[in-house]
DNA sequence: TCGCCATTGTTAAACGATTACGTTGAAATA
DNA sequence: TATTTCAACGTAATCGTTTAACAATGGCGA
């Protein structure tokens, strides 16, 4: 079980990289075809698109031909001429989330199932808007169809200009109020509030919260989830019991000991994601406390596995499949311009799986 | 910065919806800025790409213009006239489980450091292979650049040729012994072994085998290093412990059932990846067994929260991130010309993490 | 003054498809 | 017979770049 060693021989040559590829490969185009087959690039190319009556006959040699060359059309050449790429671009935050993997794949099953055959270029902005812009500036230079985006914040005026242009943008776990574009999301506001209000009926009172930093919306709206539901039931927390880390476990591992150092003890942790209830977790373990019995957690998210985990975990389960699939219908749409009208906003519906981690 | 107001004076009166776009969003060419600065359109292309020098009052007209028409080069012209695309394909198995989104995010963040500014087309094939073929044809419609694979088995053909004209490709998780392309993997067979040697150390006799009906080479190694293991310890086992299910968490419970059907029962049980391990837990719950003292568990491929898991999983862990880097880096390097020679194979390490489920 | 060179800039030919428009020959019609 | 119509297919412009080849300009030495 040897690391690699692996040392590429850097002997440049002095050739530019660009372009060798038509030396290597040969490939047959359109008129390569035309040529054997005997007719004129434009028979061939009405043969491929069915964009013309052509007799049986010709067809049919047309095909032999393309079959004889292994022709296969060049999909660049062919997105200049249309305008249009049959590439659809996602910017999420981290295809390491389970909410977020759930999501491409919803994405990905839909729109292999269209007929536009589209394509789905993936970037992870891992929360930097910096990195977003990055992203959404390669993306437009591509020429992407439309876009799918978790926005991280920061690029508003970039996006409006997009959408006032007519771009087909989706946003989904997130959205940006000043920007018209059509989204798929899920309450928050109500999920959240409804899940600590459980925690505080199974008697806990000392609620922290072990916050994600993002300027996402979604979760901003978790925590003001928390406070209604504080406020509700007349309870008070100071600021200290919201607890900040990054959007990864490791962070959140650290945001939970912060939350274990607090003074007096929090009898309850509601995590705005499951990276935070995985790290909350971890914190907890390592100080070798019991949940639920020391300590109360719920999360926002469900996990997959969640019956192999013990204890098992209450959380607020959302469908990034669900979300990923409508996205991309939605997105669809307004590409094929089926729909033009305003922005179109789906809230999809959460659970609130009650186990046994809240006490 | 004004938005260009673009009014096209154009009806749209019934005309197809492809194309659309350039009606729509008004897109600066290269021609616009060029007579915006009063250059030629050579200019304003060796000042974009630094390919010529130019002087900095020239250059500094061009810039202005192309920033005042907020202007972005086209992508897919620059494509088809470099013959190079600058996108590259990621076909995989599932990126929803744990294993290939960690691979596709360290893929990303290793072309994200190159200069040649990459991008990622993502595909699942959830595998089968038809659905490879599928994408592979349209990849290469699409002039990728180079193709980082999975593969679910049956193109063999199809692969031969593309590596055969110089293709850039790179196998990742399994890999075909026909198609001479480069590698990066584990040892399956020796870290399977282990891992059953293993449970035949902690006094199991009887130890059956969850496997994913995949035809990788990944599976069916980890399957020979059970066989290879019982037989090292002089321990005979019939096929009918070996249980087939589909590669996800559903069709792994159903396995798992089956696996607690068997007369006699087992006394531990290989997983042969995450999948089949969360599915066999879940079997193993329904019918209110515990593990390990019921039946131990040891899986393939270790959990980013296995920490949070109960019982503590005995796993084979290995980096799919770690992997994903070496791809993208060997996959550059095969786009880039810096390596040409034979095909390179890559062996990463795998880790065996004894914890509490193999009793 | 002339040639020569180094600098910068321009012109126009690719790249490989799509598609508006033109052509051809035969059948139908006047 | 002359004209129209139609089916079937061909011609060539076009999409927006890159880049080889060429042109203009100015400086400079002989």
């Amino acid at each position: 079980m040897a690391v690699n060693a692996y040392v590429p021989d850097v002997s440049f040559g002095g050739t530019t990289a660009l372009g060798w590829l038509k030396w290597v490969i040969f490939m047959a185009t359109i008129r390569d075809v035309a040529a054997r087959a005997g007719v004129s690039v434009a028979t061939v190319s009405h043969v491929m698109n069915e964009s013309r009556f052509v007799t049986e006959d010709t067809k049919q040699r047309v095909l032999a031909a393309i079959a004889a060359l292994n022709y296969r059309r060049d999909g660049i050449a062919r997105s200049l001429r249309r305008s249009q790429t049959g590439t659809i671009g996602a910017i999420i935050a981290d295809i390491t989330n389970p909410f977020f993997s759930d999501l491409v794949k919803g994405i990905e099953d839909t729109i292999r199932g269209f007929p536009e055959k589209l394509n789905l270029i993936l970037c992870n902005t891992e929360e930097d808007a910096e990195r977003e812009l990055l992203y959404l500036d390669v993306l437009m230079e591509k020429r992407i169809d439309g876009l799918i985006l978790a926005p991280a914040g920061g690029n508003v005026a970039y996006l409006e200009a997009l959408v006032a242009r007519g771009f087909p943008l989706v946003f989904v776990d997130r959205s940006l109020s000043s920007v018209a574009a059509d989204s798929v999301l899920v309450d928050n506001l109500a999920a959240a509030t409804a899940l600590v209000a459980h925690l505080i009926a199974r008697g806990h009172r000392r609620i922290a919260v072990l916050k994600a930093t993002l300027h996402a919306s979604s979760i901003t709206e978790r925590v003001q989830g928390h406070a209604a539901a504080m406020a509700a039931a007349g309870l008070d927390f100071d600021a200290g019991m919201i607890v900040e880390s990054a959007s990864s476990i490791d962070a959140a591992f650290e945001g939970g000991r912060a939350i274990l150092a607090l003074d007096p003890l929090p009898d309850a942790v509601f995590c705005t994601n499951n990276f935070m209830t995985l790290g909350m977790m971890r914190a907890l373990n390592e100080q070798g406390l019991r949940c639920p019995q020391d300590m109360a957690i719920a999360g926002f998210d469900d996990f997959q596995w969640a019956d192999a985990f013990r204890p098992r975990m209450t959380t607020v389960a959302q469908s990034g499949y669900d979300q990923g699939c409508a996205a991309a219908r939605l997105l669809r749409d307004r590409i094929t311009k089926v729909q033009t009208g305003p922005a179109v906003h789906l809230v999809h519906c959460t659970a609130l799986n009650i186990r046994e981690s809240s006490g």
